[in-house]
This record gives C-alpha cells, structure tokens and sequence, in this order.
DNA sequence: ATCAACTCTGAAACTTGTTCTAGATTACCG
DNA sequence: CGGTAATCTAGAACAAGTTTCAGAGTTGAT
C-alpha cells in the first residue's frame, strides 16, 4: 500500500518516520532554507535542493509534494524556532497593543537578516492554492499562537480574536510590501503600530 | 533603436500606441480576463492567450514582461472598471468607518461572481516580485483611491493613510485566505468590518 | 514613393517545476 | 535468514514560462 511521507509530519495519523527519513527530512529543510537564504524564491531549485540534500528528484516530491510545500514547510520550521527565541525575552510594553507590537517588530527584525529566505517563505505562502491549505493554516497557527503569546490572553473573545486576525493580515501584507520594495521598514513599523490600536478597542477593560 | 512597449501604458513619456496596438494591447487584456475567468491563475497559459489573441507569442511578450505583468495589468483593468461602478451608487453608511466597509464588501461581492478571476489576479498581485512593483504600486494606488472615496476625505492626515494602508492590506490578505478557502466569507466581512473602525480611531472629530 | 528603423510572426530552443519508470535498497514480518 | 512490500535512486520525459531568431510587415520621415 502506498503511504505518502508527505504529511506524516503533520498528521498523527500516519506511521512515524525511520531516522533515517527524519534525517532526509532535515537535510531537505536545511538545504531549502541554504539555498532560500542565498537568493531567495527562485534560488530553490527542486533539482539543487535534492542534490544539496543527497536525495533523488523524485524522493524529494515524496517529502514535500511541491515547491509551494516544500517552502511552507520552511517557514514552519523557521517559525517554530522563532516563537522559541520569542519566549525567552517576553516583550515589555505595559499595554497588550505595545507588547504585540514589539513582537512583531522584533520578528520583522529577524526576517530583516536573511531577507532572502523572508522572501522566499512570504511569497510561497501567499501563492500558495487550496492544496496546501493545511500547511499554510498550520503557519497561521502558529503566528496567532505568537500574537496571543504577547497580549497575554488565555481566552480571547471572538472581537479579539477577529482584531488578531487582521493583525495578521497586516503583519503579511506589510511583509510583502517590504519585500517588493514598495514600502520602508518605518512604514511597515507605523503600520504595526496602527493595526496593533485595535487590540485596546476590543477589549476596553484589562 | 529599442524600446519596449510593456510600459507605454503606464509611462507617461515612452511614445504613444498605435490604434493597432491599442487593439492588440485591449484583445490580450480581454483574452487573459476570459481565461482567468475559466480557470484561474493556472489556466492563464501564456501560449493560449496570445492564440486567443491573434497574436504571436513574442509579441505578447514584449506588450507584457511576464505572465504576472500581464495579470496585474489585467487587475488594472478591471480595478478601474470597479471604481466606475461604485462611483455610481456611493455607499451610504453614517461613518465613513461603515461606508469604506460597505464599499469594500459590494467589491468583494464583484469578486465572488468570479473567483477564479479573483484568485489569478490576487495570486499574480502577492507574488510579484520587484519587477512588477511599478505596476502593483499603481493597483496600490487605485485602491487606495477607492478608500478614500468612500470615507469622502479629500486631505487625509497621516494617520488616516496609514489606517488606509492597514486597511488594504486587511482587505488583500483576507482576500487570499479567502480564495484559498481558509476563511469564509462571514469572517471576512467581520474583519474588514474590524479593521474599518480603525477609521474611527483615527478621526475623532468631524 | 522610398528607405531605415521598428514591430510582428512563426517556430524552435531553453529553463525549471513536475511526473514517470525500472531497477536497487531498505524495513519489517514470520 | 528469506520474502515481500515499501522506499529510494538515477535518469528520461513532459509542461508551461520565457528567450531567441530569421524573415515578413508597418511606420514615419524625407
């Protein structure tokens, strides 16, 4: 029976990986993000990532059913660890619009050093189509894990959750204008900034 | 000597079209609207749109750079069809919190007749890379038009325009997430609806 | 009307994402 | 250990975006 690794990695469902499939997953990841990190989206070419790698074209199209995939995973992975080094320095602002837009900024400060991989994770998961909905609601998550990490919030109510929502829609769109150069890092900064007033208008009392 | 016509249209100094080109440019515009609206970004297939067109391939080429620029030039088009449109019947909220996201949804509500045109717009619109940013810029610009309109402010502050930047980026992104089936429509709604009081907070005063 | 420069055409070639195939390797079950 | 199903490899093949080129057609200036 034929089992696609594909999502093994998201789906609990399906058979653990070997090590050694894990290992190839890694070698997978790092090279996509090597490579990203050089020249962005169309510096990661499947054929270069499976030679980096040291696994064949078609194993590769096992792993990561496409390129569109193979980059959102990317930026799973990336993202995992940011949250990571997010926690240790919780941000310091008194209110929650201060704090998520600190986080955010500190965020985009990081995706600042490696622009090129930035570019390539945004523009892979803004094109992204339905068949990698889940991957990229996976990425969604984990941004709103993130959000809700810095306003300090256990049980957000729907206003507040749709105001997270729209700050994520800015956080992304104002990520594509940065990286297409239509927009400076002090705009993207205001932007945040005006976007993250409307956590205080949805939850007038702390 | 060589000079391109991709950019007479939006170059106000490269020399005028012919009646010709004019023709030619209007028949790849209409034949790539057609196509989308069969299938999307996908079935946009650059070799059909210049049959469609009766055009050789190398001429469609030189009208648009890239299949991307040709759609984004197509959202161009049709953008400012729509603004034709609203301009018509302007909205007729109270606030201009309510009349911008009235506004935003009769769009939205356009779009849906014709998602796959949608969604081979905005997918050419968030990958673009810098190449296109004169072009995407311009639907920038012409968005932003529409905003403005509809809050019926003729000398926004700087606040304002930044809440009209979160705005639209609200609006595209929740877009994207709605083509890629992410997000229903209800949910958009509530977050252009959200984000639109951010209008509110901005203004004050009357 | 004529010439030079520019534009368009048709077709082939090239690039990179994706799919397919046949045969080696590996993992697992008894 | 032996067998079998799944997995991996190397490489060809295919698809669609993009580039290139030689020759035919247009245009605009003189």
């Amino acid at each position: 029976m034929e089992v696609s690794i594909a999502r093994a990695a998201a789906q609990p469902d399906t058979p653990p990986l070997t090590e050694r499939q894990e290992a190839r997953r890694r070698r997978i990841l790092h090279a996509s993000a090597q490579l990203a990190s050089r020249g962005g989206f169309d510096a990661v070419q499947m054929r270069e990532v499976a030679e980096s790698s040291q696994v064949a074209l078609g194993t590769l199209y096992r792993y990561f059913p496409s390129k569109v995939h193979l980059l959102v995973a990317t930026m799973q992975s990336q993202l995992e660890h940011m949250h990571g080094t997010l926690r240790k320095k919780p941000p310091s602002g008194e209110t929650a619009a201060e704090r998520v837009a600190e986080t955010l900024m500190r965020a985009f400060r990081a995706l600042q050093r490696e622009p090129h991989l930035a570019d390539a994770m945004v523009r892979a998961l803004t094109f992204a189509d339905r068949s990698v909905s889940p991957e990229v609601d996976q990425v969604s998550r984990q941004t709103t894990a993130i959000i809700l990490d810095a306003m300090g919030l256990e049980n957000p109510t729907p206003d507040q959750l749709s105001a997270v929502r729209v700050i994520e829609h800015t956080w992304h769109s104002a990520l594509v204008t940065w990286l297409s150069g239509r927009a400076s890092i002090a705009q993207v900064k205001i932007d945040i900034e005006t976007v993250c007033r409307l956590i205080d208008l949805t939850s007038p009392r702390d």
